[in-house]
DNA sequence: CTGGACCTTGCCCTTCAGGGGAAGGTCAAG
DNA sequence: CTTGACCTTCCCCTGAAGGGCAAGGTCCAG
């Protein structure tokens, strides 16, 4: 049986897409499991933390926070189907994400009405001890 | 003439509605003026800083930062009127709120996507190995 | 004259997701 | 044998806008 070569940290990075840095950040985070070590300490990684750090992406690309990923992660890792969970999170993130949108929106509104009167002020008319009269 | 008592952080602070501490921190960050010192070295504010405050609060609630807030004061301070850069600078504000919104507003559809596959999911039929199959 | 409320500077801490770089060990090729 | 590309841990830095706390000085009322 051909033993797979090691995979170190490096390749690990680059088959998914990220940093040396970033897996070590992940697994101080509790994102991936303690991972195999060669005699000299070098990490190993095995296919299937590859495929775990996949899944990582993905979530980041939803927006998930690590500590989101991690919570996801531990379920799976406990033999439960996360759908459940994951489910929740992303009503979560749908939540967060419409009152983060809203609340820009207002902010933009009142910016933009502000905009409208800077744009037809006449500087000569601003008073100094306000700085600008239309802020 | 009745000089004026002296204003301290705490009153000039307070009637800002904000902290001794954000004074402290303005005033680094070159939005105060350097104050007026009592001989204990206490500051003194002057009435016209009470409005710089003011100011700076209302530029606060537009969304800008501290350092376009400065940016607008020291044009004032050069003894013009900031209201085309004012405009340039809301303009620019407009801008970067449609960026965020447009981007927020992406992510929330591509969420609300993935959250409808979860939602009809049957987790009996979730590939382990995938961790979850909806992200 | 003493207590409490205020002030001063200075220093570290916070969130998030890592980045930069030092000091030192290891591995494969030439 | 050496060089260069890896790897290890450790520690500090980023940005925004201050917050918390310590050690010490000051002001005012009782």
């Amino acid at each position: 049986m051909a033993r797979r070569l090691i995979v170190r940290i490096g390749e690990a990075a680059a088959a998914a897409g990220t940093t040396t840095k970033a897996l070590r950040f992940y697994e101080e985070r509790g994102l991936l499991p303690a991972v195999g070590r060669t005699d000299a300490g070098y990490r190993d990684y095995s296919q299937e933390t590859v495929a775990r750090l996949e899944f990582i992406r993905r979530s980041k690309n939803a927006g998930l926070s690590l500590a989101q990923i991690r919570d996801i992660l531990e379920i799976r890792d406990a033999g439960d189907a996360p759908c459940a969970h994951v489910r929740l999170q992303l009503e979560q993130q749908l939540f967060e994400l419409d009152r983060q949108i809203a609340e820009l929106t207002a902010l933009r509104n009142s910016v933009a009405k502000q905009h409208e009167f800077v744009a037809a002020a006449d500087p000569a008319r601003c008073n100094p001890e306000e700085i600008c009269s239309y802020l």
